[in-house]
Formats: structure tokens, sequence, C-alpha cells
DNA sequence: CAGCGGACTTGCCGCAAAAGCA
DNA sequence: TGCTTTTGCGGCAAGTCCGCTG
């Protein structure tokens, strides 16, 4: 294969498709950090071995694509599944109020102090707000999707395989490992190449192909039936629940399709849809409204409407906001792109002051006095004893340099040695406890009583719907807890005032009001072509900003949701003629051109980061065009090993088999360079994204880490899928969705208890195992009309029939299979995080396609935030591809 | 075209609530 | 029913990427 160039490619990638995974050090790994410390040993030993390989190859494609043709249709109707959405609560508005005080200055530049207007929340009522409807999925989806006849194939896919190898032996069930390397091998394409070790004994494992894999999916078999039972109910789960609160959804008013940075290729389709009109729906909602005026009034419309028959509904408000109105205020997708129309909020909500507790700490065995605000301090740093910062000297300067500007050059305490802050660790300890300690009914007294304070800042209507606000609290003061080695770990972090936050509101919306008397927001801006809410100045680094943005359940993160998994589809339909591209030029004349089809090759292949150049005040992470000579070790023939620390100082782990001109040309990059010089010394991310956008329009590095996650849950889905009731499809699911997470290298860290769970699972195990024993003796004894002896505490056991004792036997094997097959999902899970590609990378509606296809209540796999935050993707149709 | 400000997504963790279990 | 384990959720740090500026 590696010659192949393109030829190759299309066909076969299926194969590739999928990026290898690589195996995961331990735990430890994480940690990583480890610079300085010893750790990493014993870590190791774990997984140690575990190599995970991978390889894979999907192919999805392929041809099949016949399959899907249909697609979607357009939005049907049909789809079982309700959507979540939710909403319930509205909450009034508001009522009017005066744009009053408002203040001026707006804009954006400048700021200044504001204003405060006084009026207390209020909210204005230019927008009326409707409630929402619940609801919300919409119909879009699809056909937007779809229309785009591009992506039409999406057919099914083909496999993948997975392997890992990871840790132990047994393991898990998905097992089959099979990697694949090669491909075809022989002709291999890309992807199959790789390969990776796993455990030390066999080095490469190398697939078989794919071929075998494929088959078919079963994709549409079952569809339809499905269709309507899969979703249960109607209403979301969600729903229900949601009196509390939340979800909420929104019925959308408006129009179109919006968003619009960038890719051009979602814009085509969402246009199209349009005319579906099914589609609409998030979409919609963004830009509502172009002229303002009607606005309001469509929208009531619009919303009541929805609470019934939304289909329908939603249709027509569709099509008319949606192609025309937009266009006039802005144009949805343009590139400055509106993002919406009015908005209203009420600010966000501070921190309580610091109440002093008056504990004092010791120095040099002495108590001593300090000011509140110095015994905050001492606070924060005390209740951090017992964590492992303190065995990190950069933690313990920094906060001390911080902490010393607050005692003042001549105070008591000038070194950190004879600081004493058990009595204040203690006095955490108690108010801990004896928080614990109290009565449900005090408990949920207090949660009421925050949740009435917080209520109004926890909703902005925004086009008239009501939205969630994601993180409407200030971030209260503290020491500064930087992920790895980072420089700036332990530094106070200082409590935010109002003259720190620049609020962004719609023009005709009244100011928030100052929720702490006497002081005032910093500035008050109208910038309706971003979606913050609020942000202040990060105080560790007062470059960067803090903001406040909607929560990830509203529809304005839904739309641009969706035109992200849109983008990866996009790249699935480029995909061949881009790994021919990069293939062609691992052997180019041009160093610049190498590198950049060497970095893409690996970003493709191994889902790798971008790698943006950092600071020197940050810790010393990297990705794919940061990585260092040492980073990336070439074992002939054809193999690399990958080590370094990712993003938070993940460790990345890898040993890979690449193509040989992969291989040659990463020893050609490393010649003549230091180990800590960079391996692509003319590449950074802005030119590879440049590169990659010239090929396919948005395309950047990120995109591939979506793709190949989305691609592979599907198509790993689609060869073990078959049959079995829910649990076993749910558990079909849940190792398709750490493949995912492997390849992404999403970790955590091993839970304190973890030891403790398994050994106690071992002992039941045990336990059970003697009482099969004596279940078979008294079995053959009852066999041969004797009584049962007696059980190992001297009870004496009932006479039962060889019947019932056969039926205790298998029960009570049932049992013990059970739990070693828990303890076996436990050792595979336990550093493997699940939950990140589900959130962020996984197109939702592969999974609810799916759910859909072979009756899986989506709520098994979503839980109620993620049926909220995938709202939009609810009512694709069961034979969805990505 | 490098550097930077700016906006938004991604990611791990810990605590609390919920679910499971003896 | 109390305790343990799991799940949900928020917090906030750390990335990506874009567009402007000089």
């Amino acid at each position: 294969m590696t010659a192949s160039v393109q030829p190759n490619f299309t066909d076969m990638d299926d194969d590739d498709e999928m990026p290898l995974r690589f195996k995961r050090p331990n735990m430890a790994s994480k940690s990583n950090v480890s610079n300085s410390e010893p750790n990493t040993s014993s870590s190791q030993k774990h997984d140690g071995q575990v190599g995970r390989q991978i390889s894979n190859a999907n192919s999805l494609n392929g041809q099949n694509s016949t399959v899907q043709k249909d697609k979607t249709v357009p939005s049907s109707k049909a789809s079982p599944v309700k959507s979540p959405l939710v909403s319930p609560r509205v909450s009034p508005p508001t009522s009017k109020t005066s744009p009053a005080n408002t203040v001026a200055k707006n804009s954006k530049p400048l700021a200044s102090p504001a204003n405060r207007s006084t009026n207390l929340n209020q909210c204005r009522s230019n927008t009326v707000v409707k409630e929402e409807k619940p609801s919300v999925s919409d119909p879009n989806d699809e056909s937007d999707s779809e229309d785009d006849k591009p992506l039409s194939n999406r057919v099914g896919l083909s496999k993948s395989s997975s392997n890992h190898c990871n840790k132990v032996p047994g393991a898990s069930t998905s097992g089959p490992k099979v990697v694949k390397d090669e491909d075809s091998d022989d002709e291999m394409p890309l992807s199959t190449r790789i390969k990776m070790k796993s455990n030390p004994g066999a080095p490469t494992m190398k697939s078989p192909d794919t071929n075998k894999n494929n088959k078919p999916v079963l994709p549409k078999r079952e569809q339809n039936g499905s269709a309507s039972s899969t979703v249960p109910s109607k209403r979301s789960p969600v729903e229900i629940k949601s009196a509390g609160q939340s979800s909420v959804k929104k019925p959308r008013l408006s129009d179109t399709s919006v968003s619009a940075k960038s890719k051009q290729p979602l814009v085509k389709a969402e246009k199209n849809e349009d005319d579906d009109e099914d589609n609409i729906p998030i979409s919609q909602r963004i830009k509502k409204s172009s002229t303002p005026v009607n606005k309001s009034s469509s929208t009531k419309k619009a919303t009541a409407v929805v609470s019934s028959s939304r289909k329908i509904m939603k249709k027509k408000i569709v099509k008319k906001n949606s192609k025309y109105s937009q266009s006039s205020k802005v144009p949805p997708s343009s590139g400055e792109a509106q993002k919406w129309t009015t908005l209203v909020h009420n600010g966000v909500i501070f921190p309580p002051p610091y109440k002093p507790h008056g504990v004092k700490m010791l120095y040099k065995g002495q108590p001593v006095d300090l000011t509140p605000e110095q015994e905050e301090v001492a606070t924060m740093y005390a209740v951090m004893l017992d964590t492992e910062y303190m065995d990190k000297p950069k933690f313990k300067e920094n906060f001390m340099n911080d902490w010393k500007k607050l005692l003042g050059r001549n105070h008591v305490i000038q070194s950190l040695e004879h600081c004493d802050f058990s009595p204040i660790y203690d006095w955490h300890l108690k108010e801990k406890e004896k928080k614990k300690q109290m009565s449900s009914e005090e408990k949920k007294a207090l949660k009421e009583e925050k949740l009435k304070q917080e209520e109004k800042y926890m909703w902005a209507i925004l086009d008239g719907v009501k939205e969630k606000v994601g993180n409407f609290r200030v971030e209260p003061p503290g020491l500064f807890r930087g992920r790895g080695e980072h420089p700036k770990m332990g530094k106070l972090k200082k409590r935010i005032r109002p003259s720190d936050i620049t609020i962004n509101i719609g023009k005709d919306a009244p100011i928030p009001e100052c929720p702490i008397p006497g002081e005032s927001w910093k500035e008050i801006r109208h910038d309706n072509t971003v979606t913050w809410l609020a942000f202040w100045n990060d105080p560790i680094n007062p470059k960067e900003f803090k903001y406040v943005f909607l929560a990830a359940s509203s529809t304005l993160k839904g739309q641009s949701d969706k035109e992200k998994y849109e983008k990866a589809r996009l790249l699935k339909e480029h995909i061949d003629r881009i790994r021919a591209a990069y293939t062609k030029d691992f052997n180019s004349k041009d160093p610049v051109k190498r590198q950049v089809a060497v970095a893409t090759y690996l970003i493709d292949k191994l889902a790798l980061r971008a790698g943006n150049e950092k600071d020197d005040d940050e810790a010393e992470t990297v990705g794919c065009c940061t990585l260092k000579v040492e980073n990336v070790e070439p074992v002939p023939p054809d193999t690399l090993k990958f080590d370094f620390l990712g993003k938070d100082s993940i460790r990345y782990q890898n040993d890979v088999r690449v193509l040989e001109p992969v291989f040659k040309a990463i020893q050609q990059f490393r010649k003549g360079k230091k180990d800590g010089d960079d391996l692509f010394d003319m590449l950074d991310t802005s030119k590879l994204n440049a590169h990659l956008k010239e090929l396919m329009p948005g395309l950047t590095a990120k995109v591939f880490r979506t793709y190949n996650a989305s691609i592979t849950l599907q198509s790993e889905l689609g060869r073990f899928t078959d049959g079995g009731d829910v649990a076993e499809k749910v558990d079909v699911y849940q190792k398709a969705n750490k493949q995912v997470a492997v390849i992404c290298n999403h970790q955590r860290s091993v839970s304190k208890t973890h030891g403790v769970q398994i050994s106690r699972l071992n002992e039941k195990i045990e336990e059970l195992k003697g009482v099969l024993e004596e279940l078979k003796i008294d079995l053959a004894r009852s066999k041969k009309g004797k009584p049962p002896l007696k059980s190992a505490d001297g009870k004496t056991k009932r006479n039962l029939a060889p019947e019932a004792l056969q039926k205790k036997i298998d029960e009570t094997n049932k049992k013990i299979k059970k739990m070693e097959n828990q303890i076996q999902v436990k050792e595979d899970l336990k550093t493997v995080a699940l939950g990140t590609s589900k959130i962020n990378y996984l197109d939702p509606r592969i999974t609810v396609a799916w759910c859909k296809r072979n009756e899986v209540p989506i709520e098994k796999m979503f839980n109620r935030s993620l049926l909220a935050k995938f709202a939009w993707a609810m009512d694709v149709e069961p034979d969805f591809t990505f």
C-alpha cells in the first residue's frame, strides 16, 4: 500500500478509516507529570503492558453506499423518539421594564464603569418570552444533512476493528482485537499500517483485514420496526422531570440557519433544508428574525403553535423566516454572523463575601493574628493540606509569594516552613463534618434557599426563547490549580468584582442590576455577533478571558454542535482524496509539503490534536505540530513510538506502525536535531489548517478527531449489533464508546477505591465458588438419596431435590460469571473516560438512529443533560448514517 | 506573516445526588 | 435502612481556531 497512492484509498480506505489506538500507559500516566517524581514506575505496571493497538480498518465506505440512499428522508416525522426537551418552566419573564437605565456605554470598546441601572431584574419585555415548548426536536436534521447530497454516501460502514490490548488479558470482551494493520494488507491503506504493539510480546498485530469484518452492516434492517417502538415515550424523560430545572427548550421560532461561520458546505446543506422545511428547527432559532419588529409577534405565534402540532407549525414558520427573513439583517451564515437579535438576561451572581472563622494558625508554634483577607488566603491553602499539591514546591512558592503580598513586608510570618495551618485545616474538617451531619430537611432548605437566590440568573431570553445560562456564577477566589507542572500553580486567584465584568445584552434589554450594592459593571455591550453574556479577565492570566455562555442545551449551542458534526460528515466525503493527496506528498521535494503531509497523516490516523504553540507560563504539553524529537522515536523497520504529554498533561503513549515513507520522513525530520527541538520545524497550526482548508472548505485539524470518533462509533456499532437483549446492546455500545475513548486518549484517574472494589468482588466470587462446591456435593448426595452435609458453619440444610439443587448451581454459576464480567469491565475501563467522547465527539444522531433501529430506549444511552444537549438530534431517521 | 486578542470547544475532576446492595 | 457505588453535574483549566494588526 504504501506506495499506493491514491488509488487505493478509495476503496480501501475503508479500512483505514479509523484511527488507531494506542496504548495507554497506565494511569500513572495520567499524571504524568512526573517529571519530577518517581512515580511512574509503579504505575506502569498495571497496564503497563498494555498496548493497545489498534488498527482498524474500517471500511466504511466503500461502496456501500447504496444503502443508504434513502438516507433520510426529509424530516419526517416519524421518529419515534421524542425529543426530550423540555422545558417547562418558563418563567415568567418578567416584565418589561424599561430600558431605562441603560446606560450607556455600549459598545464595545471602552470600558467604563458602568452604570448600573437599578432596575432589577426585570426582564424586559421586548421579547416575548415564550415558554418553551417542549420538545424540540426537530426535524431538521437530517434533512439537512442529508440534503447535501454529497454525503449521501454514508452508507454503511464497515467495521473496524479494535483491539486493544490492554491490560489484562482477559479482559474484555471486546476482545477480538483484531488489528488490522494492514488492512488489506497489501495494500493497505494507510491505516493499516499502523499497528501497534501491544504487549511486549507481540508487537504488532496486524490485522488481517478488514474486509472480513465488514459485513455490511446491518443497518437497515430493523429500522422500521423500531421506529415506533424505539422510543417510548415521546416526551422525554426530561420533560418529565423537568420540573426541576431544566430542561428547557425552546420552540423555535425563527428562522434560519444561520450560523455562520464558515463552512460553506454546511450552508449548503442548510439551505436545502429550508426547503424542506422540516429541518428547520434548530437553526432557525437562531437568527430569528430578521426583522425586528415582527419578531416578537412572530415569535409568539410560533411558540404558541408549536406547542401543539409542532411539526406542522414549524414548517410554516420556517419557511417564513427562513429563507427570506433572515436575509434581512444578517445573513445567516455569513462570516460575521449575527448570533441573535434580542438578548435579555440578569447578569451574573457573585460568591458570598468571605466570613472570617477566627481560627488561628501557628507560626513557629505560636498563634498568629491575621486580618480577614490574610486569613482567607491562609484558609485556601490550609484546606489543600491533604492534596498532592503539598508535594509541589512550585505550588508552595507561588502561594507564598502572593500571600506575602497580603501579609506585608514586616509580618511575623516570613517562611512557609514555619507555618502550621493545621488548626485551620481541622476547623475545615469539622465544618465539613457538620455539613454532612445536617438533617435532610436542613439540607433541603439550604438548597432551596440557594435556588431562590440563583433562579433569576439561570435563564436568558434569546430571540424570545428562554434558554438556560451555563455558568452564571462568578468563580470564587482560590488558589490556582493548574494541571501537570503548571508554572502558575498555587497563585492566588483573586476575587472578581462587578467592576471586572463586562456584560453583553440586547440593546433594548434592561441592564442587569449589579448584585453588589455600591458597585457597578465594568462595561455594557450590545454585541450580537458573539454569544457570551458576560466576561471578565482571568485573574491568573489577565490576557485571557472567562466567559459566561448559554448552557449546552441551548439552541445556540445545539446549532453549532450540529454544524460541527455536519462538517465532520463532509470530511467523510473528502477523506479519500485527502488521504491520497497527503500520501503523495510524503515524498515531496518540498520539505514544508512533506511535513504537512506527515502531520496530516498523524492527525488522521492517530486523532492527534493540532498542537498550538504555548507560552512559557503554561505547562509544557504538545500536540501534533509541536511534537518534539524526543516524543517520537522511530523503531525500524516501521514503528513510531510516541510518548508525550498532551492536553491537560495527559500522557499519550503509543507504538504505531506507519507507512514506509512516513517512517523515513520522520527519521529525516529528526536528523540533526536535539531531543527538545521541534519535529515539525517548518509547521505550525495555522499553516497546517490553511493547507487543510484548501482541501475542503472549513477543514481544520480538529475535524479529524470528530470524524474519526464518529465514524468509529458507527462502524463498531454496525459490526457488533445483532440481536441480544437491551443490556447486551448497551454493552456493545459501551465497547464501541470505549474504542473511541481510547483512540482519543480520553483518560481518567483510577478511583481511589478501585483496588478495594476489585478485591471485594474477588472475595465474593471465592465465596460463591465455595457455595458451588457444596451444592455440587449435595447434588451428588441427593441423587443418591442422601441428605446434604452440614454447611460450613455447622447448620443443617434442607433436603432439596436434585432439580432444585441443579437450579441453585446454575444460578450460582450465573452470579459468578456476572461478577467476573464486572471485574473485567472495571479493569478495562479503569483508566478510560467514556464521557468526553460522548459529549464532544460522537454525533448523537448515530446513537439515536442506532437506538431506533435496535429498539433501545435512548434514555439508556443519554442522561438528562445529554438528552437536552442533543435535542436537535432526536428526530433522525433510523437509517441515518454519519 | 507573526503575534495577539478574542471567542468558543474540549477535558478532567470532585462533590452531591441517585441507585444499588446487604 | 444505612451504607457503598455509580452517575450526574458543575467547575474551571486548557485546548483550537479565527481574524485583525502592524
